[in-house]
DNA sequence: AATGAATGAGTGTTCATTCAT
DNA sequence: GATGAATGAACACTCATTCAT
């Protein structure tokens, strides 16, 4: 019976600030077992390879915020309360793990492709949120993807701005304005005459 | 004025491309040598380094897209035609050279923090176009970097959604929308009694 | 007599199949305690490492060969009944456990060479053997060496291509043609003109 | 246009040299680079990778002795003729190369089962020597490949003897005396009565 | 006695960079 | 000016061995 020695936790502590700081390739399984406090051959009992430690933590934070999102769309009826819930969840997650939020904005564009197709992803439960908005009549005939990716745009590009210094303070005290936002232009996308309106 | 073989083109052209598809670090001096049609010795006649090579290229266009925002603002008096203008700008960019566009995204994250202070960013000219129109009355007492950060947010994850193959057609037939969406949000970011309202 | 939980035996039998299937080097301690179901840690009980324990399996087999072809050598007089004896052992040795024949081999360049010059070996046996024949006039002045290796490579090569699927059925049905085939050689092998005729 | 400095010779020779001595596995690619006096990355601009150097070298050399057995094939109507100058072959390839015949020797086990079906083996060659013979009525009926066997085992066992102490002087001496016993042998194998006779 | 987590030296391989030609 | 062979430091990963439990 393994009394665990915490390792796999540290480890995984450590390479997500890792990740987060210099990029999965800028960190070496020598930096991580370093940060982590274990050698680096204990790693490799814990993952099999570097690439499926970043695959695992990736995929894993990025499913499981997901899962979350659809359970937030599962408690609220409409779109308004849907979404403010969902900026406030993406706002406190941001606030209480920057690193792990940066890790996932940073690896995203190596690994977002190995996400299965039928898998359920944070813009998965947007995108649909949006589309059950238009369909009740709650929006305009916006094209769900494209005011998915307004919404994802504004929260997520304040977060960036937050990881650089050009915005401070704790981002869920911004969480209502976000979604006063995002509510705005999504309703401002398509208005009247479509695309030349 | 060199009889220019063009090999610094070529070279420039293929990092681009491969830097898009597969991130600085998964490309090789070789395969952008091969790529190009050069030797890997002749690389190092036009770039001191492979980073050199990245920084100069992301520094260029990224500078450049600033100096061309810059000169937007100047062209342009009133806040909505300024952003207008920007967007269908971005837009246009993206359109013409979406490799170009996609290296930037990828790459920012390891060599934003490499540019200087005082260099003017595109991050910048958006910025001070909010502070102008903040000043002048045209928009609400919002916080410049707030609200740029939300017209990027919304610009580019609507790049990143089209380049995900989420949305598709051209980007510029959406320019329009995407303003009424910026302003919309920028608008609608602090109404009324800012964060806790 | 401890109560035997057969792990040493099911160690050797897992060792055995996979050095004789991809070479000592090729096999780790991880594979062999897993083929063997016991822990790695466990192995340790019984071997002091991975090289004493080829060694070992190596070396009872490869002297306990020696020592019953001593014995064969013992209990019969005349140089014919002898090779024929011998031969059909190590035929049947080949059919009963063609993994151990095939690990030693394999093993026979690496470990041959620890074998202490004073401990009797399978070619020992064979050399004296042909030794007493020419002493007897059994057989014409061969040098003993070069006779044995006719021998051995009459036999064991035919194992080697049975191995190989190149030959098939059991090897003890050979074995009156390879001893008569033996015979042949090793009188054929010096005849008459010979080195210095 | 790259005036030889010779790197790709010395590796190869280096590397036979220690993969005779010490098996495969039992050498890095720091060692054969030290030996060859590269470095070893310079290892991996003739060969892709350690195991293609081994491969390279064992399939060109086990190739080439097939082809020039079955030169000899050719060359010579009968039976006798053609094996006398095979074994002669055999006995001057080894005496003045003995560490490229033992790393075949040593290098067999793991790496013959990778030669195609469908290319020409010096086993082939003898095999099919046998075929003919036994055809022209010049051997009885034996089974070919058990017969090739024999002739193998005579010769290679002898050089095994060799290089372990166990028999003197060059090989090519002893050709004369190889041939007679591997004909005796060959023609003792399968005598009158078959198996069981 | 047995386990399996942990170690750390060693391996094969890659690759940015240099330099003789 | 251009080439591509050579370098050598770094990397991901393996594995025999140890040892706390």
């Amino acid at each position: 019976m393994p009394r665990s020695t915490g390792a796999k936790e540290r480890v995984e502590r450590a390479a997500i600030e890792l990740f987060a700081a210099r990029g999965v390739d800028g960190v070496s399984i020598g930096d991580i077992a370093a940060a982590a406090g274990v050698s680096q051959g204990a790693l490799y009992r814990h993952y099999p390879s570097k690439g499926d430690l970043a695959w695992s933590l990736f995929s894993a934070a990025y499913l499981r915020t997901g899962a979350e999102l659809d359970e937030i769309r599962d408690q609220h009826q409409e779109f308004r309360g849907r979404l403010a819930a969902m900026i406030a969840h993406f706002c406190a997650l941001y606030d209480s793990d920057p690193a792990l939020f940066r890790f996932m904005l940073i690896a995203q564009h190596g690994l977002l492709p190995r996400i299965g197709a039928e898998q359920r992803t944070p813009v998965d439960a947007v995108t649909d949120s949006v589309a059950d908005a238009v369909r009740s009549g709650e929006l305009p005939a916006v094209e769900p993807s494209a005011a998915a990716a307004a919404i994802f745009g504004i929260v997520l590009q304040t977060a960036v701005f937050h990881a650089y210094g050009r915005v401070s303070g704790p981002l869920s005290a911004r969480a209502a304005g976000l979604t006063r936002a995002a509510i705005a232009a999504v309703e401002a996308l398509e208005a009247r005459a479509g695309r030349d309106g």
